[in-house]
DNA sequence: TATTGTTATACTCTATAACTATA
DNA sequence: TATAGTTATAGAGTATAACAATA
């Protein structure tokens, strides 16, 4: 287990790599939000979800995400089906024109990493996205309540 | 250098960080702002700075920077005195109240973050660590314009 | 003229609370 | 009663453009 000094360090970092999304955002499409896309994304990734799925995916409140797929229906890149099984329910699904907004978004995206990232080793590029997957899922569970 | 699909996946890890970061901005005491607790961290980390510098650390537009300023000003955390040097310039340093609340919400996401990671090895929070500063600072160069 | 910083404005993001519909 | 989702509202974050002061 590491110290302090080490945490604080890392606290430090995750506010820089805030700092890089933030400009890879400015560089979105006119019209596609940073909220429609991190939507498309994660329905992407992950396939048909329902609203509270995608909520909990997005870390942000339920409200939020609402509005988010509102916003993306009305572009036509999602559709908002019922569940069957559930009626309160719906299940969200990438249409082929949300599927051709993200691949555009991809393309220009990895672009631009690739560009910055031309003297980074395949295994760093790996080792600091599997290090952030796993940051992410040490707080997935009890994600809940106060801290 | 990497392939298009570890791109696509780093990219897809950010947004993962970035709901990490958000769910650990909820925590922070009420009255303290995402943007005064960013301001108020840079500026330790840094040292005194004028606000076009403060600028290019938060990677922001210069009007947020500035109301950011404004904000903490208002609280007493830092001060914004007369650059001798160039009086269309700013020099901010942080206020001993500035440093309190500063300690204070350092010491609570240290605890956080020992308490999620705690089964991660010292090594893995270093390179984790060491690999978002080195992303950040492939950023740091011409960052300007459109990508 | 160029640069540093601020203000005005508009839009997006986010959380809280109140609500509807279904379980 | 509890849960899934939406809407209303208010406040915070962000960028563009216009501006003032100084270099």
């Amino acid at each position: 287990m590491a110290d302090k000094a080490q945490y604080e360090e890392l606290k430090s970092q995750l506010s820089a790599v805030g700092s890089v999304t933030r400009w890879l955002m400015r560089g979105l499409p006119v019209g596609l939000s940073r909220s429609s896309a991190a939507v498309l994304e994660v329905l992407d990734r992950h396939g048909d979800l329902r609203v509270g799925e995608l909520t909990e995916l997005l870390a942000v409140d339920a409200s939020a995400a609402s509005r988010y797929v509102t916003q993306a229906v009305a572009r036509g890149w999602i559709e908002r089906s019922l569940d069957p099984l559930d009626r309160r329910s719906r299940i969200l699904s990438l249409t082929p024109a949300g599927r051709d907004q993200l691949d555009e978004v991809s393309e220009r995206l990895t672009h631009v990493l690739a560009e910055r990232l031309w003297d980074w080793s395949d295994e760093d590029v790996t080792g600091l996205t599997d290090l952030m997957a796993r940051l992410r899922s040490s707080f997935d569970d009890q994600r809940n309540g106060v801290w």
